[in-house]
DNA sequence: GCGGAGGCCCGAAACGTTTCGGAAAAACTA
DNA sequence: TAGTTTTTCCGAAACGTTTCGGGCCTCCGC
């Protein structure tokens, strides 16, 4: 492998210089830059990253270490994380890496370790619970990343996040405009940061409507079968059925629409059916039968920001730069309409 | 973080003794070691990998590259892979990282990059191709790395296999005692390594068999569905149906099973099934109705070996300790009969 | 009492990079 | 012309580790 000093002594000049000309630091003539260039292009030079983090602190690596589950696998979605993540490191000239553990093993000492081996310079975190143990520990050890979620409203550190609260407010509030009283959220798994958030928009609207309305949610995997089980739930007699039905996604709003089939209930007009549409592959809101209303807000506009965070975090800026909020879009369909009176 | 330095200042002994003391120097007092060693818990130390790397050109860091592709989330084997692989390494103080790339970024920069670096010492390829670019790119290259499979039958270069051929040799073979005298194979993905070995086993033992004997192979994706079509496209009517079908794996097996049903034929009394057994979660060949006939061969026993092989490789061993091959076993159950005569 | 062999230890150099503090030469300024 | 700034360059130190070559003691055999 070629090294610095390659490149200088077949340049004739030295290695300050041909380091310098390389970083494009700004005392060094046009003209000797672009020969050092060239040179190290044809050299077929590659930096040292251990050579250079050695110096700078930096390795221009960022990680993700996840416990391995049987829930990664199941959709298409964890991978379109990674590789999502890694297009974006690899844009900045970082690399982006996954560390994959054991499901028993524990999380912090693997940060502990990656960091305290100087291999990685920080970590994106993904899935937050509420009160996440991981991020109290990394921000004690003062190590940089970034959340994708929120783990409280108003958090002391660098994230991405969209507008969970407001958007199922938002959604909530429609139905209630509409004249629905009994309205169900079908959300995720409890304790998930983005699950917590929805349920308190939910909840929120709820209350501000005044008496006479019910909220009912239930909690589960964002997967088909809870959306179908807890339709069927919901209409099994046991407490009045509700007119309108809000899912977490649209996987959830698919077994919605199964369960409601089976039932024998018309969409929408026995039951209206929202979604909040992360846009994921093969599972168009719009291609539903009748065509599903969602608020949109593509998981794949996550990834920059969340590597626009970190990257200034490492970098050490200020925190409110590193504080960022996707925007979301109301989609309506033709998957709402007021109740039956 | 913790440096050589502070821990010889802290014990008032040199640099040099106390990075003899960790790494099991011989010249080293044993009770100095154990000093040293409980020091450095203490003052939570943990080795530099970028200086370490710097000097012996080693960063205990190995990788898979892989392009994003559907077909990764569809079943957990792919999460299967990386777990396993990760944790072979973290036994043996190394760390695995997985490298996941755009669908249509050439791969081989990537594996130059990531080398020339000085990031990686050396890369599992998995899934190889016949003719496999990315082995001979690497083995030009010089670099490290363990292939899980064989491009060719006598490779040069680590790797981990199974038996592949003599497994589907003798696969027809058996069926071939039976009396069986058409006989079809289900496949997987032509050009694959493993499929053409398994394909040159099957078509071996036809041609070995003398006249009079058919073989017939068709190849695709390894799932249900291939196993489903491919069946239903055997009973189509032309040409005559055969009354053993071998398949690449239990999943088209699976298909399989189903095939026969919807066509109203009777596993083994019509048509004998047999199928390469992996071992997967949650497909079990000994729950199958019938109970499935395999050769099994668990892929997670492939892990250990790779990683050894790796390990290997790097540590600069001679070939012949890093060409290892897998044991298999054949299971014989009940779905495998002689044909109607 | 002497030579040699171990046992235990240390200084210094090296890996490839960045950066600090200057320094020579060229270009302006008065 | 003399002084000052600007441009362009360079030597040396530093990052944390491993390793080479050597050095000092103690102990043993004779």
């Amino acid at each position: 492998m070629a090294t610095l000093k390659d490149i200088a002594k077949r340049l004739d000049m030295s290695i300050t210089q041909v380091s310098r000309a390389l970083n494009d630091h700004s005392d060094v003539n046009e003209d000797t830059r672009d020969r050092v260039k060239r040179a190290a292009r044809a050299m077929n030079y590659h930096p040292n990253l251990s050579a250079r983090k050695l110096v700078s602190g930096r390795s221009g690596i960022v990680g993700l270490v996840v416990p391995q589950s049987d829930s990664l696998g199941t959709d298409g979605i964890f991978l379109q994380v990674v590789s999502g993540l890694s297009a974006q490191f690899s844009g900045r000239g970082m690399q982006f890496v996954l560390h994959l553990m054991g499901e028993t093993e524990p999380v912090l000492p693997v940060y502990q370790r990656l960091i305290g081996n100087g291999a990685l310079d920080g970590f994106v975190l993904i899935d937050p619970q509420d009160d996440d143990p991981r991020v109290a520990f990394l921000q004690r050890a003062g190590l940089p990343f970034v959340v994708h979620g929120r783990t409280v409203p108003v958090p002391d550190y660098p994230y991405f996040d969209i507008e969970n609260e407001s958007i199922f407010k938002d959604l909530t509030d429609h139905a209630l405009s509409l004249g629905h009283r009994r309205i169900a959220l079908v959300n995720g798994v409890a304790g998930r940061c983005y699950v917590t958030a929805r349920s308190n928009g939910f909840a929120a609207a709820v209350a501000a409507s005044g008496p006479g309305v019910d909220g009912i949610e239930v909690f589960g995997e964002m997967t088909e079968a809870h959306g179908l089980i807890s339709t069927m739930g919901l209409f099994s007699g046991r407490g009045p059925a509700p007119t309108a039905i809000l899912c977490g996604n649209v996987r959830i709003a698919k077994g919605v629409y199964q369960a409601l089939e089976a039932l024998g209930l018309s969409v929408p007009r026995d039951v209206s059916v929202m979604a909040h549409d992360d846009h994921l592959p093969n599972l168009r809101a719009s291609a539903f039968f009748p065509s599903l209303t969602v608020t949109k807000a593509p998981l794949s506009e996550s990834w920059k920001p969340l590597a626009d965070a970190l990257a200034g975090a490492i970098d050490g800026r200020v925190l409110e730069e590193l504080q960022l909020v996707g925007r979301h879009e109301f989609i309506p369909r033709n998957s709402v309409a007021a109740p039956k009176s």
